[in-house]
DNA sequence: ATGTGTGAAGAGCTTCACAGCC
DNA sequence: GGCTGTGAAGCTCTTCACACAT
């Protein structure tokens, strides 16, 4: 049993997408090099990332789009459909809500939740939004084990924490700070700060 | 002259992020095992990233905070503050255009487009919302290097290419597609699926 | 004493080249 | 012939341990 590479984990999703892009379009069978025009990825890297979880391909053909559609989504935990939790619903709440075509079928928000009144009540896209004093109750009765928190930074550790008594198992998170988080619980941060001072850094450097 | 690994330079930005707050709070010196508990990194992979630069630090005593603030701020190019534009003023757009407090002076969003004739005109937050059609004029006129792509996924590939030709060298993009783009150009994407997905995966594993 | 700076060892990921199968 | 699957080589990043400075 090997030890499979965080980035082969985090490539999958792109080849999702793009299989699910090959299917619509009606082909039937896709060879590692044209996936790899498509995502923009060394065909090896490809072949070696789907080698991991078994041998899809036919050697001489390539990959059947629908099957490994389907594994894909079976290694990644997809199916069936993950149901996600929003918590805040202030403008990047709202984006990601109007941004459901993004989940292909893997999962979608299937509840929100907020601190405005003005908001509780209310339904974006069919979500419901309501109030977060109920949330503990809501993620316990769905048994929902997933969460967005895109609220601010200063009660985002607060929020946190009352997700992880809740039995949340993993949180996506836009606040630009840390949660002290049991290592049970995986945190992913999206820091859009980083990325751009990233950007800047590469994008000033000079040709050697 | 050494190669200086990505990761490092992507874990600046949380130690600048971390510098500024102890800067507020008076901190004047600070050893690299108290950013480490900040940040949530490796005492020793802070020093190591650090010497990558330059000896910053006093041994047997700490980094000067606010050298290493201005060091930092030096190294990752933000300094001066460099100006952004924001393409596509919808959910994600004004969401960045809100939450301009994490550029900690390093960059700042100073303009933005859209093609919907009732935002062209308005200003979210005092930065302009211009007609998409004169992007080209005001980048070239104000210099811009740099911009962020908040548009949907059908017309991300069209007004990147004219960004492109525009003159701008770097790209930070919320399109869930690939944009070719000539290498001399810096693209990141972000992915909001991608991570979802990650997440997923991580969060359903047992331990063995 | 205390905390930095750094070579060397170790771990992890990518690339390559080609054997194996259709 | 064409394309997958994979060991081995190569490269990059992290971890460790300790010399060195104050």
């Amino acid at each position: 049993m090997k030890k499979i590479p965080t980035e082969t984990i985090k490539r999958l999703f792109p080849y999702l997408r793009a299989l699910v892009c090959l299917d619509k379009e009606g082909t039937a069978v896709v060879p590692s090099s044209r996936l790899a025009d498509i995502c923009h990825i060394n065909p090896a890297v490809i072949r070696k990332d789907l080698s991991y979880f078994g041998e899809f391909g036919t050697r001489g053909v390539g990959y059947d789009v629908k099957k490994l559609k389907v594994a894909i989504r079976e290694i990644l935990n997809l199916k069936p459909a993950k149901t996600v939790a929003l918590v805040g619903v202030g403008n990047i709440g709202r984006a990601l809500l109007s941004y459901q075509g993004f989940a292909l079928e893997g999962f979608t928000i299937g509840i929100a939740f907020d601190n405005d009144k003005n908001k509780i009540g209310t339904a974006v896209r069919g979500i419901p939004v309501l109030d977060i004093s109920q949330m503990e109750k809501y993620v316990a009765a769905e048994n929902i084990q997933l969460a967005i928190l895109a609220v601010p930074e200063q009660v985002a550790p607060k929020i946190a924490r009352r997700l992880e008594k809740a039995g949340i198992r993993a949180i996506l998170s836009f606040a630009p700070c840390q949660l002290a988080m049991p290592s049970s619980i995986k945190v992913t941060c999206v820091d859009l700060s980083t990325e751009m001072a990233r950007l800047i850094y590469y994008s000033s450097e000079e040709e050697p």
